[in-house]
DNA sequence: TTGATAGGTAGGAAAAAACCTACCTATACT
DNA sequence: AGTATAGGTAGGTTTTTTCCTACCTATCAA
């Protein structure tokens, strides 16, 4: 069975692609990817930037979907929540035609070159 | 011969990114890509919008490489520079474990709620 | 119960983005 | 030459985003 996209609390196209815009988050999103589940304190050491702030970028990314947190005693675990990016790449998908096109030519400029 | 990513005139990531951000610019590169290069007026007709706000969306377009223009005459042709799409596309690849993963569970839980 | 820690909300300042009108330049048409 | 068209830049306003300090709530630990 394929699973439906779009399920229950994703973002819209446009959260999703408003909360990439900025390096904070993305930088968010790889720091889960790579190390998992964290707390907010872990993610928040590796910016120089007050709590508040922080707390709006995952709002941020929370109302897109692409992360949730989870409470645990008095931390709160934020994790990885990709399922929107399945969106991101669907939007990519007709566009993949035409980068191909143009780096095979710019692959053969640059053969015909070496071969001089 | 693979052709290098990151080559020329290519935007940076943030621009990229940042110039995704907007759904009037997203519309402008699927116009381009359905309909192939065009004039600004042909662009900037599916658009309620001044034109020098329209103007301001091809320049964040072009500085992030997206898009390029051509000279004719006294029009500037707008095509499609999808490269640095292909750039998206290589950011987003390390999630996409994650996402397959997701949806395949939830997959399973749809499959079982059929079953009853 | 008192104090410390985790992390959020409230409200506001500063910076950036998006939009506007007015104007300029280049090409084309008569 | 004179006028019209395509599309840009200049400069300013409005809106949104990003960041801050101050404060609140919940949990833990003494």
């Amino acid at each position: 069975m394929t699973p439906r996209r779009s399920s229950v609390a994703d973002g819209t196209e446009d959260q999703v692609f408003a909360a990439l815009a900025s390096p904070v988050r993305r930088d968010v999103l790889r720091l889960l990817r790579e190390g998992g589940p964290q707390p907010v304190q872990e993610l928040a050491a590796h910016f120089d930037m007050a709590r508040p702030s922080f707390s709006e970028h995952l709002r941020v990314l929370r109302e897109a979907g692409l992360v949730s947190e989870r409470k645990d005693g008095r931390q709160r675990f934020y994790r990885l929540d990709a399922v929107p990016l399945a969106e991101v790449q669907d939007w990519l998908h007709p566009y993949e035609r035409f980068w191909r096109e143009r780096m095979a030519e710019l692959g053969k400029v640059l053969d015909n070159l070496e071969d001089e």
